[in-house]
DNA sequence: ATGAAAGCGCTAACAC
DNA sequence: GTGTTAGCGCTTTCAT
């Protein structure tokens, strides 16, 4: 732990001033071939590095940005983290990531934290619907703020994915399998992908006719919840075979509580998740999901972000998910014999 | 996107000095109640906030600690992130996580990108054991570190689980169960819990005596490269009736390709996982695992960064695992004609 | 092209 | 207990 040296050792013992080897380092200033040697010499003989604190001061930037997820627990935000932090690279930024654990008021913490770090911008999933709002209106009187896959405010821009399209991707798809008895298993809303999707499902059960947006079962986002609902999607609606789940934790708790209870998957009841995160992949049955656009979200947000356009009304970026066929879907009641 | 006031504004406000308004807010000098009103009231009427730079600045400390880890979209890290997180924020540190994406490379630009940031101490997963030491040692000689989980220096401290114990949980469980023809699953090693797992494997298995220490198979931390596994084992050895994976995934991996090749988990095979990550009970059936004393590593970790004692040497704490029971280990050959 | 010096917002001697 | 002031390490006018 040795103590660093200054821009001041450097100059000094470049025989420079300090005005000379900032401008060396800082890139944005003409400065002579040979005083650039000198100073680089200089530097490298003290191992000399900028401090980014004291130029942050100076320049009121960090060129870092602030992301606060719900919980990077929950399997699509290291996901959504990793596309981000990419993005950001790109832009010369660096993230500085922060987890509220499902909490607004560490939410909120985090938020304070962050700006208080003067980060230069926040991307933010709030974990609450409602809630979170206050502490996203509260970072954006200080900073630009881009809300990305959930929203609190209509007040700052979001990047979400399309909630309608996502539903649809995955309600036409079943009824191509032949599927016809519908069911629809949420998390009753803190997070504002769970309501969308609700409403979504119910507006396209409509357009079908028929049952199927009554029935409706919201609980949480995890695959405890799931095996629940199966049981009651069991015992109380017999015609179901189909159901679409809010996320992919859910669809795999549905997919084994209906497998545990001797219906078979997906030639008697098909299922779909959403989000396409990696327990799609390690079921059995492997189960058919709805992809969120992370990469197409992260670049979105990051060049909301980056990009300061005169025009500072709050935009909503609605990108397009996609479906990724899986067995848990391979219902066709048409081959069912064979 | 407003203007921020300053502590001299405060000052001017309140009709005090900065030193008092300073006093204040650091709250470690005695300071007279009336001014401490006063400043307060003016603090609050300009919602004066700290500017945390400009005292890090002055204090060389930023009260951060950085944390780096090997992938964050692998199950175990957030995990670890979550219970680091909690801990530091109790100790009144916030944490700057950032992700190496399992490259070198970045992990060093990681290092150097949050030492830039002067963050007091570093929390480190190095994600290759030999080559990631470069970046540790660098670290090191700036800023404390302490490696956690992983490690890549026995310059640094050390904070890690015991594979010796945890691969002993493992294999003596599956004695119990009544199982003799024993293979491991390992991943070869960039990431020293792979190999101080694999190690311990061979050592338990030379005082057991027989061949279990001859039937190792090494790939990836992935459910692909266990799938992969169980077939080899298939096709190898006939007489193999339990399976120590170095990690859960591989464990997920291992159990879905045995049983697609006919083979039952657990009577005919019995299989471990390790790290006890959320695939254990979502897989059916079961998996057992053995869990990393998360919290525990958490408070070592955060405690041998931020308690200064004056001794530097270099520690290592090797903290006990914990086994979980599930189905995929009740082999229990005895029963098996029930 | 280069240097001198005034900040950036805060803390910590040091005086009173 | 309170005020004055010199830094923390950097950038950036403003002269030269």
């Amino acid at each position: 732990v040795r103590a660093r040296s200054t821009i001041r050792d450097v100059a000094r013992e470049a025989g420079l001033s300090v005005a000379s080897v900032s401008r060396v380092f800082s890139g944005n200033r003409p400065v002579g071939t040979d005083v650039a040697r000198r100073v680089r010499a200089a530097a490298a003989k003290l191992d000399y590095r900028p401090d980014y604190l004291a130029r942050s001061l100076s320049l009121r930037s960090t060129t870092s940005v602030g992301l606060v997820v719900p919980d990077i627990g929950s399997p699509f935000f290291p996901a959504l983290a990793q596309a981000i932090e990419g993005r950001l690279r790109g832009a010369g930024f660096s993230m500085l990531l922060m987890d509220a654990q499902n909490d607004p008021e560490l939410e909120f913490e985090a938020v304070r934290e962050l700006i208080a770090r003067k980060v230069d911008g926040l991307l933010i999933s709030p974990c609450h619907e409602r809630i979170s709002r206050g502490a996203v209106e509260w970072a954006m009187e200080r900073v630009p703020v881009v809300q990305v896959d959930r929203y609190a405010t209509s007040r700052a821009h979001r990047v979400i994915s399309d909630a309608t399209r996502t539903i649809r991707l995955a309600a036409d798809h079943l009824v191509e399998q032949g599927c016809g008895g519908f069911a629809f298993v949420g998390a009753s809303g803190t997070a504002s992908p769970a309501r969308d999707r609700k409403r979504a499902y119910v507006a396209r059960m409509r357009q079908y006719g028929g049952a199927g947006h009554t029935r409706i079962l919201e609980g949480a986002f995890t695959a405890d919840w799931g095996y629940e609902a199966a049981d009651l999607i069991q015992t109380r609606w017999a015609t179901v075979d189909a159901v679409i789940c809010a996320n992919d934790l859910i669809a795999l708790g549905v997919v084994q509580g209906l497998t545990d209870r001797g219906r078979i998957v997906p030639e008697q009841v098909a299922v779909t998740g959403c989000d396409d995160t990696f327990f799609t992949t390690v079921s059995r049955p492997t189960i058919t999901s709805v992809a969120q656009p992370v990469v197409q979200m992260a670049e979105h947000a990051v060049g909301l972000l980056v990009t300061p356009t005169g025009d500072s009304r709050p935009r909503t970026v609605r990108l397009p998910p996609a479906l990724r066929v899986r067995e848990s879907s391979r219902h066709n009641p048409g081959h069912r014999s064979a």
